[in-house]
DNA sequence: AAAAAAT
């Protein structure tokens, strides 16, 4: 592990690691290794680039524009990838079918359309780095990572995807993504969801969740039945799986990653979301579409305008699904899943993702879940060792110098290069606006992302820190879920959240791809209910905690963020149908748990979360 | 109390 120098020091070796950094994908990132069975090192994105053989090239020929809408079932005249679903009963080489599922939305001519190839260039930058590969990777924080199911029958853990049988085309693009083994919560999520079972699952920022669910999605709807389209407005489409995310830019991302898993299925992604024209986006969906992926707001206008029915949904997959049904959102999400049409739990497969799960956003979720299996993956003080945590006393009047402090070290320190990325949280929009200012000023280039600038400006502020240009980001909670950003090598908590699970995924953005990162709060009285939670997430993450912060911890009260069970939760959560206040005296009612990690029962009752 | 998410 990384020797704890000054702040300067960590910032400057964590940027020098980030260098290096694989780059792009939200689901690959994390920790590899295995618990419970054999053991095998964490091969880190950026290494995983040696596959058995030559990369295969990424064709350029067209595909159908998508499964749902296929032209000619039979004899495409599209370069046909080579998967199951070809040979499979039903419409493979059969050329006349009779009718009733042809062209699901007018259906012809749509395998002209030309599938644009998703790995063209966007990894431009990873050759570059790839020189620079260090040897300074923590394979051991990835050793033993704790696996917790519970739930009737779980599937066995895979681990290969050659395990797997996803069918020739999906392995293709996971070469192509130069995935080599799958990370911890997709070896365990995806073949609980190739079973068709519901999950709820619970692993860290940066674990490969979004292949989790990709796959499986993919993968079913490949080999799926033909959908019979229904009869409606000829400018209806019918999406058979729905992806839900909290934000416009996750739901971007997760657009980019299911478009590379599905290059040359036939499989069609698009995605939704508001900011932008709403035009595109229709026309988008009206070329066909298996998968959608898109933000609440959006969804909803669609389906009133009823330019999508959810009647043919198979797949649902709710990402940073705590969020999805805090309060904020629950009343959008319940519209979408409970009183359309969307399919009952039971008739159709539900995924829920998160780091962080609280047992009370469980007991919620579980109204959209049948007979689920719950997964937790990870644990504090593994593979999260790999972010350096400070907390630094400062009043309110002092931060901005206090900051001013920090970058000025780190910039002296070799630490503002191109790479070293700086994502700074501050608790509102108005405030950071006024800090990327002040910043600006000061001659720290800077921009910001959140709620009131216009989706371009967001969009353009996103891609300007990505890309080094501004490599100061001051943002609102809007970033702090599921974003992937390659080389941020420090956030800063210049506002610290109310809720420690924000902090969870805050700190989150840094420290992923096998680096090291370093986060820094900025904590002082209005924080005092914050206290309790950050010591204990600290300290069981082998953190130092100041002592001033463990008596601010003793002193302080603060509702859910203080767990009374102390020293607990290894996991981002525990199943609450195995706490006894659920369960009616501690019976194990839904069949109880199956440890496949290291330890059992080793943590306390009324955890509800601890980290992600 | 704030942020996010439709126009």
């Amino acid at each position: 592990m990384t020797t704890r120098a000054s702040w300067a020091d960590l910032a400057a070796n964590s940027a020098a690691e980030n260098v290096g950094a694989g780059s792009s994908s939200d689901s690959n990132k994390a920790a590899g290794s295995t618990s419970g069975g054999g053991r095998s090192a964490y091969v880190p994105p950026h290494l995983r680039n040696r596959p058995p053989s030559a990369d295969p090239p990424a064709p350029t020929s067209s595909g159908p524009a998508s499964i749902n809408d296929r032209p000619g079932q039979g004899g495409s005249r599209w370069a046909a990838p080579r998967n199951d679903y070809n040979n499979r009963s039903g419409y493979g080489g059969s050329g006349g079918r009779p009718g009733g599922w042809g062209g699901r939305s007018g259906g012809w001519d749509r395998g002209r359309d030309r599938e644009v190839n998703p790995f063209g260039n966007d990894d431009d930058t990873e050759e570059a780095f790839s020189e620079q590969e260090n040897t300074a990777i923590n394979f051991d924080a990835y050793e033993d990572i704790p696996v917790d199911t519970s739930g009737d029958n779980v599937p066995p853990p895979v681990n290969t995807f050659a395990e797997i049988d996803l069918g020739e085309a999906l392995n293709l693009n996971i070469r192509r993504c130069k995935y080599v083994k799958p990370t911890p919560v997709q070896r365990y999520a995806i073949p609980i969801s190739l079973a068709g079972r519901d999950l709820m699952a619970c692993a860290q920022t940066g674990s490969g969740k979004t292949a989790a669910f990709c796959f499986p999605i993919i993968s079913g709807i490949m080999r799926g039945p033909v959908p019979q389209k229904p009869l409606r407005g000829a400018r209806t489409v019918f999406p058979l799986a729905l992806i839900l995310s909290p934000t416009r830019e996750l739901s971007m991302q997760i657009h980019e990653e299911a478009r590379k898993f599905s290059y040359q299925t036939g499989v069609k992604v698009v995605v939704a979301y508001g900011g932008a024209p709403i035009n595109q986006q229709l026309r988008e969906l009206e070329r066909g579409v298996d998968i959608l992926v898109a933000t609440p707001g959006r969804l909803v206008d669609l389906l009133e305008r009823a330019r999508v029915s959810l009647q043919m949904i198979r797949y649902l997959a709710l990402d940073e699904a705590d969020r999805m049904l805090d309060m904020g959102f629950e009343p959008q999400i319940r519209k979408i899943v409970e009183q359309m049409d969307m399919p009952p739990p039971g008739a159709r497969q539900t995924m829920l993702f998160s780091a962080t799960f609280p047992r009370e956003i469980q007991r919620l979720a579980s109204d959209f879940l049948s007979n689920y299996i719950f997964l937790a993956v990870g644990r504090v003080g593994s593979s999260t060792d790999l972010i350096v945590q400070r907390v630094e006393f400062v009043q309110e009047s002092d931060k901005r110098s206090h900051l001013m402090d920090l970058l000025h070290a780190q910039r002296a320190n070799g630490a503002q290069g191109k790479q070293a990325l700086t994502l700074v949280f501050v608790e509102t929009k108005k405030g950071a606006d006024s800090l990327e200012h002040w910043l600006c000023m000061n001659g720290f280039p800077a921009t910001t992302i959140h709620g009131d600038r216009s989706q371009q400006e967001r969009e353009q502020a996103l891609r300007s820190f990505k890309s080094g240009t501004t490599p100061i980001l001051v943002a609102t909670d809007v970033a702090a879920r599921g974003l992937d950003i390659p080389h941020v090598a420090h956030v800063v908590n210049f506002d610290l959240p109310n809720d420690i699970d924000d902090y969870v995924h805050r700190i989150g953005r840094t420290g992923r791809a096998g680096k090291t990162g370093l986060a820094t709060a900025f904590f002082n009285d209005n924080n005092a209910s914050l206290a309790k939670s950050l010591a204990d997430l600290m300290q069981e993450a082998n953190q130092e905690v100041p002592a001033w912060l463990t008596r601010y911890a003793a002193r302080s009260f603060g509702g859910r963020n203080r767990r009374p069970g102390g020293g607990g939760g290894r996991f981002g959560g525990r199943d609450f149908r195995r706490d006894s206040s659920f369960n009616r005296g501690g019976s194990d009612y839904y069949g109880g748990g199956n440890n496949a990690g290291g330890y059992g029962g080793g943590y306390s009752a009324n955890v509800a979360s601890a980290w992600d």
